[in-house]
DNA sequence: CATTTCGTTCAATATATTCTGAACATTCTG
DNA sequence: CAGAATGTTCAGAATATATTGAACGAAATG
């Protein structure tokens, strides 16, 4: 679909990709900050990313911050150059997927911990709660399978 | 373990899946709510949401409505009583995996529209969007086996 | 039928989050 | 070494979200 006008199509996407973020708890500026790493590939400059996103570079900083330490984006220097520049981190996605399995296995533990603590009398809740386990560990192991699934992917 | 104070237990358990519910786009006295449903089993009364979360009546008529609409929570009366009665709907669990699937499919959607409006020269941007793609299908299919072995452990 | 109870809605408040500009330390440049 | 460029931090502004009290309509009560 050659319509000419790719540079909206790219906007476009960055700006989706931001709303995707945000809801699933991530600044809608980090967001948008990875979608544009993806889209356009390659290491790009601190300063470019504060100008075409249109964000102050403190803005810059805590999002790389933060996707760095999600292990989405690779801080990367170039001899010569003096501006850090950034690229999408070589297993993000892997990274991501073990983000989600990370946060589910926390909430399993929270409800591991009230089973353990559980009086002995307490068998409905004990039953229920016990349902509630499973729940975490049935979507634990989904993404399990999905981290497995998605290494398959790459190597095809 | 039987330490005499189950209530402690019981409220501990209500506040930490407050925090799960924060930490997964729900407010967290929806979750506060929907734990304490879960914990005590059977139908709870409107007016004893209210003061057993300590929340007003309108935080309690805003948080069923929202669990009444993820299908987490069903609203049921009873004869001679006037008050509305909350209680977790039959298949809660399930319907929470669906709601993950179908936050996962908008995004893979969003993605997928984007590919679609590439222009054809835009290879690069074309195998990154693909990349991006097979993400989300492995997570979905990870959820969807998810749901399908939930469903089987009920069973058992 | 006046009064109470019940649940919802709405505007305002409270709270949490995100973003920014300014100040800063560090490193490079000429 | 003076000045510019770079990235970080911090306090405050801007924004978004959650919670509340008050007003309201509907339904039951006595």
């Amino acid at each position: 679909m050659t319509t000419g006008n790719d540079k909206q199509v790219r906007t476009d996407f960055i700006e989706r990709m931001g709303l995707v973020a945000q809801a699933e708890n991530m600044p809608r500026s980090a967001g948008r900050l990875f979608a544009l790493l993806v889209y356009d590939g390659g290491a790009v400059a601190f300063g470019a990313l504060a100008e075409m996103l249109q964000i102050s570079r403190a803005s810059v900083s805590n999002s790389v911050r933060l996707l760095e330490e999600r292990g989405l984006v690779k801080r990367v220097t170039r001899p010569g150059e003096r501006q850090d520049f950034f690229e999408v981190a070589p297993n993000a996605f892997a990274a991501l997927l073990a983000a989600s399995a990370a946060r589910v296995a926390a909430a399993r533990t929270e409800v591991a911990k009230t089973l353990g603590e559980l009086p002995d009398e307490a068998q409905g809740p004990h039953e229920r709660l016990t349902e509630y386990l499973g729940f975490y560990e049935a979507i634990g192991e989904g993404l399990n399978i999905a981290i497995s699934r998605f290494g398959d992917r790459k190597k095809s």
